[in-house]
DNA sequence: TTATGTGAACTAATTCACAGCT
DNA sequence: AGCTGTGAATTAGTTCACATAA
């Protein structure tokens, strides 16, 4: 359980457990940072990087290097001045404040493309999580292999999520069947849900449901498109009035 | 190409061409909400709903209607005070503002589990898009039909987006193969990207980037059930404290 | 009445710029 | 000499609360 005190390098903080951690709390715009720069600090790491300064691994991430220090700063001060940043330290400090020391134990329910693209997503789920369960309600589907586990029936939900202890449910099914499926995992006691259904989710309080659309960037992306081309409309536009 | 003319119910706006449109800007908070409005607009009008007031609307999309006005704001006065929102029309003039009047070509790259998931991923990608190819470098892949497509070699990508006047490219490829095929993307011409390849895309300024990351929302979910328990177990030390 | 649209007040996030530590 | 960490300044986003229009 607790895993800070044998981490290499990881110097003993004032030993009061009862310390909150991160006094203040983290913003949450920095929360959503730090899986970015977990991973870019990872891809340093696996370059044989052992120290970074703030202006690098701002650049890596796609941020800039002073919203990357006070990102950092809500966690603790593990710079060192005139040098920059233990790679492997800071690896382990970002896991840490995300909670990624422990593994989550994953159901991901609905085994069509998108759940067979979660299940094989190797990289990144395989740090901090464990995918427990993938179900489905398609008779054909139970009992292919998805990743390293086998696809259940949806009607197993509850008794695997008891006996792994599921923290987190993901919602991979078609938008019909999601409020169903969201239903029975808080009845079950999850109360951690990555919707990946274009609906917004009715769930109790106390229940932290986030959503991932795929489609909701593609129309973000056509609004910049369109906002360009208009500007290049406008442009030519009044070129043409400045002429006439 | 123009078409706010012949859309039932438009007023026409003052006809200045040269006018631009949302003076002042939509702010990105706000861009990033409309789809969702949007949806919510779309699943009220398969309900037979003509009108919808601010309150409901909001709920529908999970915001606050204060919110929800001030963001309808930005794009005009399209309600009746007293009564509320013309469900037609304001689906019409947020798919206006997003650039969804005109359907966009996107090709995507890629077709693993995700990008077949993309491919079928009807609903939302059929209004404002039009998925004109999926390529994979896998031979054994090309000539399979995902969705309404035929799978094609990724060495047709140059062609294929002359040809289709491709604006917007769907990166779902291995985090390996992902800045290549971005680089041919930009050196075609496209300046649209959609990422989701865990990795930061390297892009020459003038490209929109934006990027779906399937793990970092698992990640945030994983900070704040982290939290959720310490909490608890702060309490719990705390009551043990005090009984001390 | 009733619900929109919006200034004003407030809160959060970003960026600047430099003091202070190594 | 160089890079972190952070107050202060700025900018963006949210919420309040009510005048205004149907």
């Amino acid at each position: 359980m607790s895993s800070a005190a044998e981490f290499p390098g990881s110097e003993a903080e004032p030993g009061n457990l009862a310390d909150r951690p991160y006094p203040g709390g983290i913003p949450d715009a920095t929360v959503a940072r730090l899986p970015v720069y977990l991973r870019a600090l990872y891809a340093l790491a696996e370059r044989g990087v052992t120290t970074v300064a703030s202006d690098e691994l701002a650049r890596s991430a796609g941020v800039n290097s002073a919203k990357l220090r006070k990102d950092l700063s809500h966690l603790g001060s593990y710079g060192i001045r005139g040098v920059g940043y233990d790679v492997e330290y800071l690896v382990y400090q970002v896991s840490r404040a995300l909670g990624l020391t422990q593994r989550w134990p994953v159901v991901i329910i609905g085994a069509g493309n998108l759940g067979r693209a979660l299940a094989n997503y190797g990289g990144f789920l395989n740090r901090g999580f464990r995918i427990e369960a993938v179900l489905d309600s398609d008779p054909s589907l139970v009992g292919r292999k998805l990743g390293s586990v086998i696809v259940r029936h949806v009607s197993e939900l509850e008794a695997l999520v008891a006996e792994h202890g599921i923290a987190i449910g993901v919602i991979a099914v078609p938008a019909g069947a999601a409020q169903a499926m969201c239903d029975r995992l808080v009845a079950t006691g999850v109360t951690s849900i990555l919707n990946f259904a274009p609906l917004v989710l009715n769930v109790p309080g106390g229940v932290d449901v986030r959503k991932v659309d795929l489609s909701i960037e593609l129309q973000i992306l056509a609004f910049h498109a369109q906002r360009r081309s208009t500007a290049r409309f406008v442009q030519a536009t009044d070129r043409a009035a400045a002429e006439a």
